[in-house]
DNA sequence: CAATCAACTTAGTACCTAAAAC
DNA sequence: GTTTTAGGTACTAAGTTGATTG
């Protein structure tokens, strides 16, 4: 097992150097000639093409680099029509690496400042009241507010937040306030909640006065025009103070996330632009003009010291575009899978240990969805792996299980600490490696020592241009659903049955993605109520049978119009309630499937929407029963471009 | 190379609101 | 009309990836 070094990677010729090629031939369409690093860029060229011909038939013709006033139309229609009917993918991309040439906006909504608490709203410490300066008092009503969930109570938590507590501390408050312990919140705690109650029983008027507000305040900060077009902003406020709450066991949680003033703000924008004024008294951190990013405004955050952005709305042309390309990737990755495939079952046996571990690794990422997995500092987040980060504890090899031969188990806690567990049969091969993988290592050893995520996509890079770790996962949930979909769709099957068929080909994909989600609260009552109706409605199908055999008897008996009118309607009756009952059924095995997953990831972010378009229109389905409103405005290319026919 | 930074996607949950049930 | 429930949205943390830096 000679060299470790990285260098050594190479002394082998990949030897898949001729599948990047395999779609050489689509090369890019335009703005071409420099990619070479951005693989995605040619990604569409074949939807491109469609989209040429598509437009050709419309005789619309494409527009040079400028995205183009909307000439004529401007004044023969209200410009809101226009801008909510723009087909942003219909239009010339921008080259590589340009992301607009005009933004203008209005700038980020700083979180409401402190409101000192009431006179009579008390502190105590050891028991005795005590007044606190405004700022401790801000940030001890953080963590009154979250007085009785249980985190306040772990000992990591209290500890970080005590901590960064005793900073905003004046002298004389640090020198009293030595242990939290003797803080009594519960005063504070009680008037917040009295206040929210309050919230919840203001009047109608009350209540409309906000929502106002608030629509005013979307109005005039939740756009911005990028390029001719006026675009909804996603998140234009800026994150409140507050206690860090990290997911799983954060090291961080309870540390004081603090506020955000302009002075920390960068404002990305045109420099022919409105430049957004900064509140009164305040300035900007720095005004930048970078057509190179899609981010309007940014700011560093103090726990982790990361960048945050404010950005735009799925249903905006930058991140659809975006969208568009990673699934026109995944496609790409289907013509060339079985190669790949080949591939990693041969490099099983070279007798390089880092390409042995390396396709090893992949093969996890393809068969199981693994993330890559990159290596995170230790201490500063929660301890959670990918594929590339496994170590020697996260999985157990039995020879022989429950029947089955060569039965990997997994057992970590990946992404937002959401437990992957699963028994997997893998190839003797895989096994082999794996016993070898562990050799001499202790538990807390990296399972694939010689390998990270910049080295297993580096290797990916030439396998297939654009191709990384995650472009798997689209693509195995995209195919999977596509699959899924064949096999369950019931041509007899009425909308909901097929709507349930649907739901359980988004499910299989949910769960090779292992997206989880912890039962809602009131799931068991809700069930129970579920089940009640249904026993209701089966009560009262046997009634409405009851009724219609008398009818019967009846009809044949009397013989005249009015009985048989009246056994029709009894019939119709009956199949109505049918209906309604095969109806709650549905929807009761629909939830009880549903119990601990969740669909909405996967349908967001990893399925490519025009398999779904098709499916809809190919089986006669609402396109609303399979999208709801926001999720039809990002997925407006794909229902506007995907016929019945379509293929992932 | 390894570490760090920057930009962007993916993720679950808390909260809100509208619709359904009572 | 009031309460309950479900669905949708806002929020923001936690990933991936590629570039830059040392």
């Amino acid at each position: 097992m000679a060299a470790h070094s990285v260098k050594d990677m190479h002394i082998f010729p990949p030897r898949i150097k001729d599948e990047p090629d395999d779609d050489g031939f689509f090369s890019s369409p335009k703005e071409d000639s420099k990619p070479l690093k951005r693989p995605r860029e040619d990604d569409d060229s074949s939807s491109n093409r469609f989209l040429l011909i598509l437009q050709d038939s419309k005789a619309k013709k494409v527009k040079s680099k400028d995205k183009k006033v909307p000439e004529a139309d401007k004044r023969k229609k209200p410009k809101k029509e226009e801008e909510q009917k723009w087909k942003w993918w219909e239009e010339e991309r921008y080259p590589e690496g340009i992301k607009w040439k005009f933004l203008e906006h209005k700038g980020p909504v700083f979180a409401p400042p402190y409101e000192p608490l009431p006179e009579n709203v008390k502190f105590y410490y050891d028991g005795k009241v005590m007044k606190l300066s405004t700022k401790a008092e801000e940030v001890a009503t953080f963590f009154a507010k979250m007085l009785d969930h249980e985190y306040t109570t772990k000992e990591i938590f209290r500890k970080n937040f005590f901590k960064d507590w005793r900073k905003e501390m004046t002298s004389e408050e640090k020198s009293t306030i030595t242990s939290l312990s003797k803080c009594d919140f519960t005063h504070m705690s009680q008037y917040f909640k009295a206040q929210s109650e309050a919230r919840k029983q203001m009047s109608k008027e009350e209540k409309q006065k906000i929502k106002e507000e608030n629509e005013r305040l979307l109005k005039e900060y939740g756009y911005c025009v990028m390029d001719n077009h006026k675009e909804r902003i996603a998140n234009f406020k800026i994150e409140p103070p507050g206690l860090f709450r990290g997911r799983g066991n954060h090291p961080k949680m309870g540390m004081l996330k603090r506020r955000i003033m302009p002075e920390d703000i960068i404002i990305n924008c045109s420099k022919d632009s409105k430049i957004p004024a900064p509140p009164p008294g305040h300035k900007w951190k720095e005004v930048r003009h970078d057509n190179k990013v899609t981010w309007l405004v940014s700011w560093t955050e103090n726990i982790q010291g990361s960048i945050k952005y404010i950005m735009l709305n799925p249903s905006s042309r930058i991140k659809g575009e975006k969208d568009w390309q990673k699934y026109e990737t995944a496609r790409r990755l289907k013509k060339c899978v079985d190669k790949i495939r080949n591939q990693y079952r041969e490099d099983w046996k070279s007798k390089e240990m880092k390409v042995r571990q390396r396709a090893v690794a992949l093969y996890f990422i393809d068969k199981l969805a693994l993330r890559a997995g990159n290596e995170k500092e230790e201490g500063e987040t929660a301890d959670t792996v990918g594929c590339c980060s496994l170590r020697v504890e996260h999985i157990k090899l039995h020879p022989e299980l429950d029947g089955q031969e060569y039965v990997v188990e997994f057992d970590f806690l990946g992404k937002d600490s959401i437990r992957y567990y699963n028994k997997v049969p893998v190839e003797k091969r895989v096994f082999k490696n794996l016993q070898l993988f562990m050799e001499n290592k202790q538990p807390e050893d990296d399972l694939f020592d010689r390998l990270n995520t910049s080295i297993l996509n580096k290797h990916l890079q030439d396998l297939m241009e654009g191709l990384t770790a995650k472009v798997f996962r689209t693509y195995n949930a995209s195919i999977t659903l596509q699959q899924q979909l064949k096999e369950l769709t019931n041509p007899d099957d009425n909308i909901p049955a097929k709507i349930l068929s649907y739901n359980r080909a988004n499910r299989a994909v949910a769960i090779l993605c292992n997206h989880q989600r912890a039962p809602p609260k009131t799931f068991e009552k809700s069930m129970m109520n579920l089940q009640s109706k249904i026993d209701a409605k089966k009560e009262q199908l046997a009634d409405a049978r009851r009724e219609l055999k008398s009818a019967k008897a009846d009809a044949k008996v009397r013989r005249d119009e009015k009985s048989k009118k009246s056994v029709e309607s009894k019939k119709k009756a009956v199949q109505r309630i049918e209906e309604q009952l095969m109806k709650l059924e549905v929807q009761a095995t629909d939830r009880e499937e549903n119990k601990q997953i969740a669909l909405g990831t996967s349908k967001l972010n990893y399925l490519d929407p025009r398999i779904s378009v098709a499916w809809c229109k190919k089986w006669g389905i609402p396109i609303e029963k399979i999208y709801n409103k926001t999720q039809r405005e990002k997925f407006a290319w794909a229902i506007d471009m995907a016929e019945e026919d379509y293929e992932f």
